[in-house]
DNA sequence: CTGGTCACCTGGAAGC
DNA sequence: TGCTTCCAGGTGACCA
């Protein structure tokens, strides 16, 4: 479920409920995620305020003042405000208690990430070295063509590094190649600024409407049971290998690509 | 620096 | 029904 528009759409479901609150208490039931959960972390979130929530790339930051609350949600993980007393299910490995609300980090496979950076996060290890935020005016064609410049690396798995692009996973990676008419195995140097300028504009559309997908389901994930990996989203090429391109009716394609599933349609993606 | 491969973990779906 | 195999939305670590 989460790549930005997932993370982007969660922030914006526990922003206002989040913002201002007071961490009564913290619940680690399972630390051992992507990376333990420091065993320092109740001390020192107990009794905080969180002067407010934000977003870089698919991290998710919780200023507390003395530093900051780093959630990640892997390729698995979902958060939910839920009534303080919801008794925890399988998965549920961590709860930050806010007053008569907690905040509920579900994960099975254990990918995702909860971790305490003090001082600037944006100089902790794991967002240093992080690229463009893709919605930004910071990416546009100049910028991407300028990017890619001298990169061998096909265009697809340009799009997925983090340290060029954030939060362009593997399904809108797949969607804005689709939308902008390019063969993902392109070689990312190979891109003229005119065709750079198409793919910018393709991924920030269809990142936009994918939080706008989001946005219609947000009253049911930050309510009880919804997940917001629930988006009534339909995808082009992701997931149709077999099955005709919506533009020009050419059969859809899967092929790996760095152990990772490209969807294409050979007919309109040149 | 770049690019390629592996690893971490669980669950769901498909195949036999 | 039950067992096996494959696949999955991320990304850091390690190697050449």
């Amino acid at each position: 479920m989460p790549e930005l528009p997932e993370v982007e759409v969660t922030l914006r479901g526990i922003a206002a409920r989040v913002t201002g609150s007071v961490i009564s208490g913290v619940a680690v039931r399972e630390p051992r995620l992507r990376w333990r959960v420091p065993a320092s972390l109740p001390k020192r979130l107990a009794g905080r305020a969180v002067r407010g929530v934000r977003r870089r790339g698919k991290y998710l930051l919780l200023d507390c003042g003395a530093g900051h609350l780093i959630l990640h949600l892997g390729m698995s993980g979902s958060l939910r405000l839920l009534p303080i007393d919801s008794p925890p299910q399988k998965h549920d490995h961590f709860d930050l208690l806010l007053g008569d609300t907690l905040l509920r980090l579900r994960d099975p496979r254990r990918f995702g990430a909860v971790l305490w950076a003090r001082g600037s996060v944006e100089a902790h290890p794991l967002l240093r070295h992080l690229g463009l935020e893709p919605l930004s005016r910071a990416l546009d064609g100049g910028r991407l063509h300028a990017l890619t410049r001298g990169r061998r690396a096909a265009i697809k798995q340009f799009l997925m590094d983090g340290r060029c692009i954030v939060g362009v996973g593997n399904i809108y990676a797949n969607e804005s190649l689709f939308r902008a008419a390019i063969d993902p195995r392109t070689p990312a140097r190979r891109l003229s600024l005119e065709r750079c300028s198409r793919l910018a504009a393709s991924i920030k559309q269809t990142l936009r409407a994918a939080i706008r997908a989001g946005g219609s389901t947000l009253r049911d994930f930050v309510g009880s049971d919804g997940n917001p990996g629930d988006f009534q989203q339909r995808y082009r090429v992701y997931d149709r290998a077999g099955r005709p391109c919506p533009r020009c009716g050419a059969t859809i394609r899967r092929i790996l690509q760095g152990q990772r599933s490209t969807f294409f349609c050979p007919g309109c993606q040149r």
